[in-house]
RNA sequence: GCGCCCUUAGCUCAACUGGAUAGAGCACCUGCCUUCUAAGCAGGGGGUUACAGGUUCGAGUCCUGUAGGGCGCACCA
């Protein structure tokens, strides 16, 4: 089981070997074209210049093969357009029999990782004592759409937190409270008071700075005092982080931070050293991971401060030994700013040097996003000029769904912690999809305003059709699946039904380019497909029984696949809205 | 100075990695609640893909250059 196209590329390639051309040419795809033909196949083209021929000539080599053989029942047309682009358009009888297929296909015919393969993915990176902005909103919300499509691709992901608790801005917080002569419980509202203080104290002053990094210096010596406050208001910190992510729903399975390689470095270093990797430069330790060939000059990875102090590439390396002794992964994702490309060359390549990670056994992705800027093109900021916490723009986007609730007919008969849930997800689905749509590399605009709205392309937008969908089989009174007999494809549902065969295509997509971006936009696609359908056809009271059979299976295949791809999307779907 | 990324409709973004007439949403205009949820549907206008060359049967996509914007270049994370 796959796609119809993927289908139709394997018929095609057959066709290309036997008449001797390049296989890897016969991709077919649907069609770009709205109207007409369903599918398409360009290789006739790309064969032309090497098979010396020209390239409508090789179409009609293939087209003629195809009619030939035994896939002709296949087929309702198959021809020949512009300068050789091999047109196809399918039979009812297969595209019924490949939807039979599907409905009864486990996994919507999305192939499985083999068995016992791990990945890692290092998402949120929140930092200790800082209050959460919408800067963490999107490494966050990709991150965790990633983690859940690796999960569903079958690998065993693990989603990691990798908390920043152990650089300097410890040693400002530690040395802050010892002029403070605090000897009390830490609080949450006190961090956020004490760390930006001691920030700005440091920056200023040259003898404060050396106060902190002292007191880092000691902390990281493993200094008892010091590291029994410090647990006390990470923990405090922490129970402030899971607030912010369980709001989101964002999961991870690990709350590990960079202190957890602490562990890794000593030994590490040394055995750097002991390779003639790691040397002394200019009273620091470096890495030089500059190549021959390198277009620009890469400057080398620091392990260790004059001061001896360790850094966030030394974290960075030891942490990749750390997870390959708990996990052994075949894959580390780092869901981090595109701003960061410099520092994971460089760690990447030291892993890779040191034999850390060797490159035929750990694949290192840094799958980069670009900045959030506000409307006027520079990094956001609020109208007072001040940083948006997350907590304020998920509210803001619930309160919104909740009004939009309040005024609806449908929630007269709800209590108060119904609306409240439906707004939670309705909000919280607008701003996942607002920011999942988006193709990460690029810089994008924060917009209010598109964040929280709910019409058009948006997550309320799909959400909608789900409960639709949910509704209309409630009403029809089907529950498990609806297994066709005989299915049958009229021209008012046909676009629905090849459009649900083509998730398999998109998946595979969006898992190798880790773009989960691909993902909204088929689902965005099928809801719009499906919501045309609903408004021309009746379904329920459709009096040819088969046809009734046929397009509850539709419906029913619908909403179990923009189910599916809302909750890799981490999008909940209530019962109704 | 060196290097990386970006520039597509008024705005915000896509374009299956080189394919046909560049697509969506918002905004604007016209219809549709007496069929199953109108957070919806059907339709309309809106483009020299920043600019100039080049490669190719074929370029938004690849190569070179120019302009504009963003970012990074060892003791922060």
């Amino acid at each position: 089981m796959s796609s119809l196209s993927q289908k139709l590329t394997f018929i095609m390639e057959d066709a290309f070997s036997a008449l001797d051309l390049p296989a890897e040419n016969a991709r077919v795809s649907v069609s770009a074209q709205a109207q007409g033909t369903q599918f398409q196949c360009n290789g006739a083209m790309a064969s032309a210049k090497a098979a010396r021929k020209n390239p409508r000539e090789i179409a009609q080599n293939v087209v003629d093969h195809l009619k030939d053989s035994k896939s002709s029942d296949i087929f309702e047309d198959i021809s020949i357009g512009g300068p050789g682009f091999i047109n196809i358009t399918l039979k009812d009888a297969y595209i019924a029999d490949n939807v039979k297929e599907l409905l009864t296909s486990e996994r919507f015919g999305i192939a499985s990782a083999p068995q016992g393969q791990s990945i890692v993915l290092d998402y949120g990176g929140p930092n200790i004592a800082k209050a959460m902005h919408v800067g963490h909103l999107r490494s966050s919300i990709i991150g965790d759409a990633l983690r859940r499509m690796c999960l569903y691709a079958g690998y065993n992901a693990i989603g990691d937190v990798h908390m920043g608790d152990w650089g300097t801005p410890m040693g400002m917080i530690l040395s802050e409270l010892d002029l403070m002569k605090f000897d009390g419980e830490i609080t949450m509202e006190m961090l956020a008071e004490i760390y930006p203080k001691a920030s700005t104290a440091c920056k200023e002053d040259k003898e404060r700075m050396a106060l902190a990094r002292d007191a880092t210096k000691k902390l990281q010596e493993g200094d008892g005092e010091y590291t029994k406050k410090w647990r006390e208001f990470i923990d405090v910190s922490i129970t402030g982080m899971k607030k912010n992510f369980d709001a989101m729903g964002v999961h991870f399975d690990e709350w590990k931070g960079e202190s957890d390689a602490h562990p890794f470095i000593e030994g590490m270093i040394n055995d750097l050293r002991d390779k003639g990797l790691a040397i002394e430069s200019e009273g620091a330790v470096i890495v030089p991971v500059a190549q021959d060939g390198d277009k620009k000059e890469l400057p080398p990875l620091m392990l260790l401060k004059s001061d001896g102090a360790v850094l966030y590439g030394t974290t960075d390396l030891a942490t990749i030994m750390e997870r390959k002794k708990s996990h052994n992964p075949i894959k580390i994702i780092y869901i981090v700013d595109q701003r960061q490309s410099l520092h994971f060359e460089q760690v990447f390549r030291a892993a890779k040097l040191s034999g850390i990670a060797p490159e035929n056994e750990i694949e290192l992705v840094h799958a980069g996003f670009g900045t959030m800027n506000g409307a006027d093109g520079k990094p956001f900021k609020t109208r007072d000029g001040g940083v948006m916490r997350l907590e304020e723009l998920i509210s803001m986007a619930e309160k919104k769904a909740q009004t939009r609730l309040d005024e609806a007919e449908l929630a007269k008969d709800m209590d108060e912690a119904e609306r409240a849930g439906i707004a939670h997800k309705v909000g919280i689905a607008a701003l996942k999809f607002a920011d999942l749509q988006n193709n990460r590399i690029a810089d994008y605009i924060f917009d209010i305003d598109r964040m929280t709205s709910f019409e058009g392309k948006t997550g309320p937008y799909l959400l909608y059709q789900s409960v639709r969908i949910k509704s209309l089989l409630r009403k029809a009174g089907v529950s498990d699946g609806i297994a066709c007999d005989e299915f049958k494809v009229t021209d008012d549902d046909r676009a629905l039904t090849l459009l649900l065969s083509e998730l398999p295509s998109h998946f595979d997509a969006a898992m190798k380019n880790y773009t989960p971006h691909i993902l909204c936009d088929y689902a965005f696609k099928l809801a719009q497909e499906f919501s045309s359908f609903y408004g021309n056809c009746h379904i329920i009271s459709e009096r040819d029984e088969v046809l009734k059979l046929s397009r509850l299976a539709l419906c029913q295949q619908t909403y179990k696949q923009l189910s599916l791809i809302l909750s890799l999307l981490g999008m909940e779907i209530p019962e109704r809205m």
